[in-house]
DNA sequence: GTCTATAGTTGGATAGAC
DNA sequence: GTCTATCCAACTATAGAC
């Protein structure tokens, strides 16, 4: 709809998604915002309506496009590799690293993981419908690879596996990597690891 | 030092507790903590100071007990079954799974969870001084047991386990299970899958 | 130790001029 | 679409009576 990235509405989706990603939803007052966005006061309710509405945005811009990521990258894996888990699982991580490697998009995904704490939110409704059904397709598509694990165990190691995505994408590891290995950006060697990592935890007897 | 746990201190420190796990630390007000614990909302400033150290004493509280005990159980780990990694996974998951059976602890483990997203708050200072040290013992018992693995690969599968500890054990997961799995307490079973999970992928090539 | 009352701030939201 | 000015609700924190 834009035809600049740089109009109010954008600068303020911006600004709300690096404060929301550092001091949370209720962390973060509307004033911080238009301050950061160098707009004025009054821009935020005429744009967006509400502050709650301004949250669901900020996720819309970022979520519709990981998910049809996500879901072309499923469509292509299982045509090339039929059967294989491991390029699902890249077709499920890697939209997500690609987001942390974007200058922009690297808030979002520690937004996405503060999401996941807002347990009893309406949040938590707009995400389960969207992502769900996402997450959902995964499940379909890995299932078959590992035909001898029963469904509830399938169902929980896909959710170890999104939890430690989360996690490391979000960065909030308490233990600090050793010095040199900062320089180059963590993103990318987090989708090998974990993919390794997920793929055994997965086969798991 | 409370000679019963139904004083003023202590229900407030409950009250907040089951708040602060739904509604975040910003998101709850003092006077929904008052109002919970039902006491006068002067108490929280008389027995507290003010609402950022009640929000250290509520972890203080649980913290110093489970790192205790992890530490306690991975030190007997290491003299019963040397060289093993299961038994020491199992001392580092076991305690987290001990607070979700506790009918008082089971909020405490969504606090944690909402904690790790609080990115740039003095909580984060709080935790990598008290539960920084606890991971680090476990990276350096775990080592000994993956010879094969380099030291940066280890701390990143590390930080996975942690991630999918946390993620788990709030119960975050947006796919939902099967009807049927949630009468018994999804905690030990949680547990169970966990460790198996992470063993597998721990050793991963 | 517990209460009422209130000071002093900051929040989201809007009205109305331009 | 953008601004100033402002309303009103909610918040943390404290003072002072009991």
């Amino acid at each position: 709809m834009a035809t600049t990235h740089f109009n109010t509405k954008d600068r303020i989706l911006g600004a709300a998604e690096e404060l929301f990603a550092q001091h949370g939803f209720s962390g973060t007052s509307l004033r911080q915002v238009t301050s950061r966005a160098d707009v004025n006061i009054a821009a935020v309710n005429y744009h967006f309506g509400s502050k709650e509405n301004l949250v669901n945005e900020v996720f819309r811009r970022r979520m519709d496009e990981m998910s049809e990521r996500r879901i072309r990258e499923l469509r292509s894996a299982q045509e090339d590799h039929p059967g294989e888990l491991e390029p699902i699982l890249a077709a499920f991580i890697e939209p997500a690293l690609a987001l942390t490697l974007d200058r922009h998009g690297s808030a979002f995904v520690r937004v996405l993981a503060r999401a996941y704490a807002e347990k009893n939110d309406r949040l938590r409704k707009f995400l389960s419908d969207n992502y769900g059904q996402v997450l959902r397709e995964f499940a379909k598509a890995i299932a078959p690879c590992l035909p001898q694990l029963g469904k509830e165990e399938l169902y929980w190691r896909l959710d170890f596996v999104a939890g430690a995505l989360t996690y490391a994408m979000a960065d909030f590891g308490l233990i600090r990597r050793p010095a040199g290995t900062s320089e180059r950006s963590h993103g990318d060697k987090a989708a090998e690891h974990l993919i390794r990592f997920a793929a055994s935890g997965l086969r798991a007897p």
